[in-house]
DNA sequence: TAATATCCTACTAAGTTAGTAGGATTAATA
DNA sequence: TATTAATCCTACTAACTTAGTAGGATATTA
């Protein structure tokens, strides 16, 4: 399971995608229409400008742009910074590897299967971007 | 990221699988050889066996047996007993449905993405069976 | 009846999730 | 320059989950 987090930056981001046409979005406007507590949304975006996905203007006529087109933002790259792993075990990770310490990693019967699994959901979330899914 | 519950009962069903020959299994020795605490895989095994993947045999010369062949035994199984939904959407579980309360799920644009991950991720773990990891 | 297993209930420490509270800071505009 | 309106920041919290541990009850076999 993603964390309510993430669902809500991917409906954010989706929300701003959609909507911003180059102007900057407010939170509470994304909090009131995609139903989203708004102090907990303002924190979201708030990190999402910190891992170079978002832009940020204060003051006022102030909100969230956008920092590169959503053709070229996908959806793993927001799943790794709101979750973490993508992958179902520790050692089987590309981006956050872990040794499992108490298993003999050589001769571990299930890392492959996990493998084989990472690999095809990696297909899905780094082949879709923003762009792809407000088109639908 | 599964639970390290579920991957000790992963690793404890191949384990059975591979040693048993039809012999009920101590818990004592899994835990040591697998490097699982002891007291905890206790209750692990117990609840598979709640669940219809092991019998029991109480006393001396007690232990646990896989009650079906190791052919007929998917992954898939397990990790929902042990952990739960598959899915990585509430909405989008198959055996653990919930609804999404604050969106609405016929206009949702991220739902289709995770129906194919859900359906990715079921044709490994419906499709690998206790014998095919035990035969690596 | 002694030894050796599982069975069962209850408890716990640490970490994560899903937020909330309250104000500081910054920027546009009247 | 004052007002308004936005983000920014720190700290806090309640509830839940995870990963176990403790201690004994119960059943089975030799």
């Amino acid at each position: 399971m993603i964390s309510k987090k993430c669902k809500y930056a991917l409906k954010a981001l989706l929300y701003i995608s959609k909507n911003s046409g180059g102007k900057a979005m407010l939170t509470s406007s994304i909090a009131q229409d995609e139903n989203i507590p708004r102090k907990f949304l303002e924190s979201i975006l708030r990190s999402l400008r910190n891992n170079q996905i978002l832009h940020s203007k204060r003051g006022k006529e102030g909100g969230f742009l956008l920092l590169r087109d959503p053709k070229d933002i996908y959806i793993v790259e927001i799943m790794r910074i709101m979750d973490g792993p993508v992958a179902m075990l520790p050692c089987v990770s590309l981006n956050y590897y872990q040794s499992c310490e108490e298993c003999d990693e050589k001769n571990c019967a299930i890392k492959g299967m996990f493998e084989t699994i990472r690999d095809k959901t990696l297909e899905v979330l780094a082949g879709t971007s923003l762009q792809d899914l407000s088109q639908q």
